[in-house]
DNA sequence: GCCGTTTTCGGCCCGACTGTTTTCAGTCG
């Protein structure tokens, strides 16, 4: 079959070590709730850390016995990686996995849950699905139970419902890496003509129910179906037909391909990448001009007319070329002629290192920025008060200024700007003195802790932050985690004029969890003239590679090279942060 | 389970918050 030979190496590795480590994650949660030491579950925690933070040589030193060489890694925990490295499995987990309930696991994930409260729900009242559990909060029946109460119980049921909407839908960064490695296999392959992405991936919305391509061919569907078979991201083939093949993917996507000839291939990609909204908008501009927009393209009389483009569609409906990024709704909100893309970025801020709770060292760091052709990194470790992620104290912090000095000095194609992400306080200080804050090149300000506080105090809390002359830009402004924690409550509005009056800068935060600023605000942010910057907030020196990410979702706020930051030089970049 | 002992057993991260207590247990970052 060759199909190891066709394989994308980066990508499916990359799937490859997030499942790894996933499974470990999951090794220690199943034996917290089985009631293990939790020494040893922490040991398997961080041996997940370990994992990725090693995720390159890991397969390697699987293979030569060799998993031991590494601080964290001891015998138990080494036999359990070389096996799943091996054969994808785990006899550990595997037994876990009998003795718990999976239900267990799901309600583990939910806020305010841990392992004694799960442990409590299963054995007083027999609940180990979230189905249960949800029942149980309806019929109040946790109200009464020791530890919890009334507020536990509705903050519980929101989250189950929160939960359940979102329970079809995937983050967009893994359906994109995804995508990528199918697309890559399916190029490859005999007898494909052309595929292409399309659907809501195509349109970088935040998060899909499924990925959709458009292919021909010159093979019959069920040849093409055994190709699709042999890929090692797709698990099962739903269904076959001349026009579609449904497929779900092992991270379990929904996959749909539409077939369609060459000459049909502009028309069907367009309405297949579009949102209703967009094509309805279309089918309205297209009766007007005396056309019928459908599936097969702009038809006339009944007949399809001819389409060589995407382009030459909208042309013929009298529109410039609208980028996916921007089909979600009908008429597209005013867009620049030319939108941010990734070629223009020239660095980035926003990246953590070992100095606090980063993976890697700041020389790591540093060269996985320039290897992947940046021109500076804005570094920002977390600060003094966040004790959880070791933050730098001023002593520490001293420490890291004498090596980033040195390391400026030293490379000469290459600029770290000094910088912080300081915590926000609750009553809206940043978390150093302003004799410590004077001496960064920038300061993100961010929302680490009191999530919970009313709409009214956080907004004052986060203007007070952005009034203050040491603050540069706002980190993750709504502290969003996609499918799994809602915003804090928060007048966004009211903060990007905030932003807008104090000259800050608003994040695009990259991290496939947060891409936070939300697209819909980052269209407001630019009306009111609010400077943004795309920053990875990175933890290691693969999330470096999640900024393609978050310039999709500065295209689809309809952002150019000029309201980006990190479109700019070095050189401008200095002169932005010291006038 | 891992680590580091002046090596084979003992310790492993902590402070704040929240909702429930009426002095605290559990969760979170």
């Amino acid at each position: 079959m060759g199909l190891g030979i066709n394989r994308s190496p980066f990508i499916l590795n990359a799937m490859e070590s997030k499942q790894l480590i996933k499974t470990l994650k999951e090794i220690a949660a199943l034996m917290a709730l089985a009631g293990e030491n939790q020494f040893k579950v922490r040991a398997f925690e961080n041996g997940a850390r370990v994992v990725e933070s090693h995720k390159a040589q890991i397969e390697s030193l699987a293979k030569q016995g060799r998993l031991e060489t590494l601080s964290g890694i001891g015998k138990g925990l080494a036999e359990v990686i070389t096996e799943l490295v091996l054969t994808g499995k785990s006899t550990v987990h595997g037994e876990l996995r009998q003795l718990i309930p999976a239900g267990m696991l799901d309600i583990l994930r939910l806020p305010g849950m841990g392992v004694k409260r799960v442990q409590l729900l299963a054995t007083e009242l027999d609940i180990t699905t979230l189905g249960e559990l949800e029942y149980a909060c309806v019929e109040n029946r946790l109200a009464n139970m020791k530890g919890m109460g009334q507020k536990q119980q509705a903050r519980l049921l929101e989250a189950i419902r929160y939960r359940k909407r979102f329970s079809s839908h995937f983050l967009l960064g893994d359906a994109l890496k995804i995508a990528d490695a199918i697309l890559y296999t399916l190029r490859k392959s005999d007898g494909i003509q052309r595929v292409e992405l399309a659907g809501s991936v195509r349109r970088y919305k935040e998060v899909v129910r499924n990925i959709n391509f458009v292919l021909t061919t010159t093979l019959d569907p069920q040849g093409l179906a055994e190709i699709l078979t042999g890929l090692p991201s797709i698990d099962t083939i739903a269904s076959v037909s001349g026009e579609v093949i449904n497929a779900i993917t092992d991270f379990g996507i929904p996959v749909r391909i539409r077939l369609t000839d060459n000459s049909h291939f502009p028309a069907v990609w367009l309405y297949e990448s579009n949102s209703s909204n967009h094509n309805e908008y279309l089918k309205q501009l297209a009766r007007e001009k005396g056309y019928s927009w459908r599936q097969t393209g702009l038809h006339r009389n009944g007949k399809p007319g001819p389409a060589d483009s995407e382009e030459a569609i909208y042309q013929k409906l009298g529109l410039r070329f609208i980028p996916p990024e921007l089909r979600e709704e009908g008429e597209p909100d005013l867009f620049p002629d030319s939108l941010v893309n990734q070629e223009m970025i020239q660095g980035f801020f926003h990246c953590h290192t070992t100095y606090s709770d980063g993976v890697h060292t700041l020389d790591q760091m540093v060269n996985a920025a320039r290897k992947a052709g940046y021109q500076y990194m804005g570094l920002s470790d977390h600060s003094q008060s966040a004790y959880y992620a070791n933050g730098l104290k001023t002593d520490r912090l001293e420490e890291q200024w004498a090596q980033t000095d040195a390391l400026n000095a030293s490379l000469t194609d290459f600029h770290i700007f000094r910088g912080i992400e300081s915590d926000i306080l609750p009553d809206g200080r940043l978390d150093y003195e302003d004799d410590i804050l004077a001496q960064f090149d920038f300061v993100i300000a961010s929302v680490h802790n009191h999530m919970g506080m009313d709409r009214v105090k956080q907004t004052a809390r986060i203007i007070k932050a952005l009034e203050n002359p040491y603050t540069t830009m706002l980190g993750h402004p709504t502290g969003r985690l996609l499918l799994s924690r809602e915003e804090y409550a928060l007048d966004m509005d009211k903060v990007i004029d905030a932003a807008a009056a104090n000259g800050k800068i608003i994040e695009i935060n990259c991290s496939p969890q947060r891409l936070d600023l939300d697209w819909r605000w980052i269209r407001l942010a630019r009306r009111r003239g609010v400077m943004l910057a795309i920053n990875p907030d990175a933890h290691s020196m693969e999330m470096i590679d999640s900024i393609p990410l978050g310039v999709g979702i500065a295209r689809k706020g309809g952002l150019a090279a000029e309201h980006v930051l990190n479109t700019r030089s070095t050189a401008e970049v200095t002169a932005y942060f010291k006038p």
